[in-house]
DNA sequence: CACTTCAGTCAACAAGTGTTCACTGATTGT
DNA sequence: ACAATCAGTGAACACTTGTTGACTGAAGTG
């Protein structure tokens, strides 16, 4: 790439960190303004115009990122289904190592999956929604639960989605230190997801008894 | 109570009730200005100050209003245990008829339960945890699941509440009409939490097989 | 080499922000 | 009846905001 495009690129990766960056502090992106995300990135107000449109497009480009880093990561872990061990505990270490490798990214994912504006809100429903579909399709192609018929994949793949996308914060707010080991993120999401799969396993229709 | 603190705390639910509905259109409560809501609510920018000594403290007080409202609601939940039929179909069905009544404080609930600052979402945090506790209490009570221990039900308690607070989302969002019969909010989310029962139900243990 | 492109600058604007202070006037307690 | 209280007003402040238009000067192109 020319020089030239580099330096562009530079500035609009500086005016994403700056974004991600203001938010660690608790803020929602919405409550960020053009100036101030600008100054952060060390240029002026009008400069942000060579990127972005305006702020929801800025946004747009941060779903952009973490869908990309969200999607590279579940490919890492379908590529380490054909191990040995356990599938859910390998593949929860895996997605763990990327959300502390991109912390700031999935802080911006957790934070404003319902919280932000409308078509930043859209653009990660979207997101999610296929890699629901995704997930479903996988389950599907495994077939380690073969009563189970489409429409009950679907909403387990919801739910499995729901529980770590849900999980998310717990991940990222504290680094975490000294708290009781069955409390672990890590151990904990696994036995969370475990008893999901489970449920599923042992699922008989609607009429397998009291509740 | 005298009319004139009477008629205080009816400006006080004005401007309570316009912080929510202003969030109606997708901003989130840290984008809101203190002159925007006391507009909204019909009072002039300074006598925001005779109600609350900032946003935050706005904040804190629509957290703690959806308390009440969630506290109630869980109270009616649990009443209803001792009568027949499907535990988890009734509750989900007391639950959505809560959220449905009171669509904004639960808006509120589900937009900053991780969007909004410091305080209010230490406050919320607060909340979640003690819906949590109280729900490991009573399963511990009901004693469904005796090979589990207590560590167990804290994590199978915090994967409902989890399930729960992660849904609320799409339960306000649209009014939702015309889907399929299984992806109704309260089939799903029914289905859902008999997924995560049944795994409880089933779990032996650690060493139970390949997940 | 001249000449175009364009990332970033600078100055200026109308508008909105949080907070202050002194005020008004109906509701209070005595 | 009188004085005190206090919910809500109005004007003013110093500041930040988004967006405009004309600019500079280094990198790209012929």
């Amino acid at each position: 790439m020319s020089p030239r495009a580099e330096q562009k690129q530079q500035t609009r990766r500086a005016l994403m960190d700056a974004a991600r960056n203001l938010m660690d502090s608790g803020r929602g992106f919405g409550s960020l303004s053009l100036r101030e995300v600008s100054r952060t990135a060390g240029i002026v107000p009008t400069g942000f115009y060579r990127h972005f449109q305006d702020m929801d497009e800025l946004g747009l480009a941060l779903v952009a990122e973490v869908d990309a880093t969200f999607r590279s990561t579940l490919r890492e872990v379908r590529r380490s289904q054909f191990e040995m061990g356990s599938i859910i505990e390998a593949s929860t270490r895996i997605f763990l190592d990327a959300v502390s490798d991109n912390r700031s990214q999935f802080l911006f994912l957790a934070r404003e999956q319902y919280g932000g504006s409308q078509p930043v809100r859209q653009a990660i429903g979207r997101l999610r929604q296929q890699i629901t579909d995704d997930l479903a399709a996988d389950l599907k192609l495994m077939n380690r639960t073969p009563h189970l018929d489409d429409a009950a994949l679907d909403v387990v793949s919801d739910l499995v989605v729901k529980t770590v996308f849900a999980t998310l914060p717990e991940l990222i707010d504290p680094p975490a230190e000294g708290l009781p080991a069955h409390l672990t993120p890590e151990a904990k999401m696994t036995q969370q997801l475990r008893f999901i799969f489970i449920g599923a396993k042992h699922w008989r229709g609607l009429g397998q008894g009291r509740d």
